[in-house]
DNA sequence: CAGTGGTCTAGACCACTTT
DNA sequence: AAGTGGTCTAGACCACTGA
């Protein structure tokens, strides 16, 4: 199946609003879409909750779904085309050239916090590493990570250079594909300030979190402090929920 | 329907997996948990949907579904009640009294970016207003919000000094229940300085964005800028949508 | 009361993983 | 090949909204 019904059905639905195909704010009713796409209802109702989550349209019971007027008004401030997506608008490189310098690797005991968050047991060793990530030679962001020893024995510095999760995926066959994530702020260090060019009235972004691998597997804890400029996090909150 | 099958199967296999009441990291498979619960496997479906997007389980096609091993060793630090929260786990009263400061009410013809924003026409005038918001007689954001004239014409004074949104849902049957938010960090202004009482090096946090009224409309402009120890956004991420 | 979205079912078949 | 999750259908009935 190369994509599913539903989600090219969203697509469609999603340009038609863009070309104004609809001619009011209210889609037609799921079962008259159903109909039009020779489709059964279920999987209107699945590419139209696709749509619901991405911004795009509002869904009320008893009534209809609604488009966003935002959406159609093109708004280039609102990010529609990601799905609620988050660290990776924050951290994209858009083509831009991306460097990394490793700061250190080390091989430690971790400590309870970190034991913990990685589901660690007594016996087990991380591997503790700080690199400082720059786009266009430009610092952005100083990461500091611990990997377990038993999850990725060969991590070298050689590796730390290129970005991880390509190399896992490509060599290792292991997928990152969630993350829990932390963000909040605070007045720069005078480290930051040194490897960020921060001056001291200038703040970091903090992204704090654990990486898991597809199978539920807590793979990296992360803690990176971004230059202020580059802490840009766009989503839609569902607040009732 | 008091609560759906699937939320009500969510919440008992969330127990389940709390009570350590699966042998093993991998679920039942889900034919087996539709006959167990004597529901269509559509509905276990569901309910294993939402432990998913609740960071819960981890679905793998193919192999199974796998409990985080993170949710079950209750790791405080993460927040898995709140189903991918956002603004109102970071600025919740929990049980501190909110006091409300208004320092501005004024109606003002919109910029342009306002006037997108809130899909305005060119006779629409808004409500601007600045709130300073406190806990416990601390104060921890100042709010600069826009509100059109037309969406909600008796404003005053008087109904700033509580929350909006209360008084929308009870007084006017008016449900915002959508935003689109946009988070970001910048040093301090000496206004947020004296504020926020806020040294010249600490930094405020931004929450920027638009509130949808059920139906869609946008409803108001927001752009809160907080002490920065009260930004804290936790969130799950799927890396690969 | 008619219209419309929400829930739920039973079953068929596809796609991926593991043995 | 067997096991397991993903997609999709056709249809029944419930819950909410609005004329």
């Amino acid at each position: 199946m190369a994509k599913p019904i539903y989600v090219a059905i969203a697509n469609i639905i999603r340009n038609n609003i863009s070309a104004h195909k609809y001619s009011s704010m209210k889609l037609p009713d799921e079962r008259t879409l159903a109909e039009r796409f020779e489709v059964s209802r279920s999987s209107i109702k699945r590419a139209i909750q696709l749509l619901a989550d991405q911004g795009i349209i509002f869904k009320k019971q008893g009534s209809g779904n609604f488009i966003n007027p935002l959406f159609l008004r093109n708004k280039t401030s609102l990010d529609y085309t990601g799905d609620n997506v988050g660290l990776t608008t924050s951290i994209v490189t858009n083509g831009k050239e991306q460097t990394i310098k490793v700061l250190n690797l080390d091989v430690i005991k971790p400590d309870s916090e970190i034991k913990e968050s990685l589901f660690l047991t007594e016996d087990d060793f991380v591997y503790s590493f700080k690199r400082l990530r720059c786009l266009d030679q430009k610092p952005i962001l100083i990461e500091t990570s611990y990997i377990p020893v038993r999850a990725f024995p060969e991590l070298s510095q050689n590796l730390l250079e290129q970005s991880l999760f390509n190399y896992l995926e490509n060599e290792k066959n292991m997928i990152i594909n969630r993350a829990y994530l932390d963000l909040t702020t605070e007045p720069s260090t005078p480290n930051d300030q040194e490897l960020l060019n921060l001056k001291p009235t200038e703040p970091v972004g903090i992204m704090a979190g654990i990486f898991f691998v597809d199978d539920g597997t807590p793979f990296e804890y992360s803690s990176m402090r971004l230059h202020y400029r580059y802490l840009n996090f766009s989503t839609f909150v569902d607040l009732d929920k």
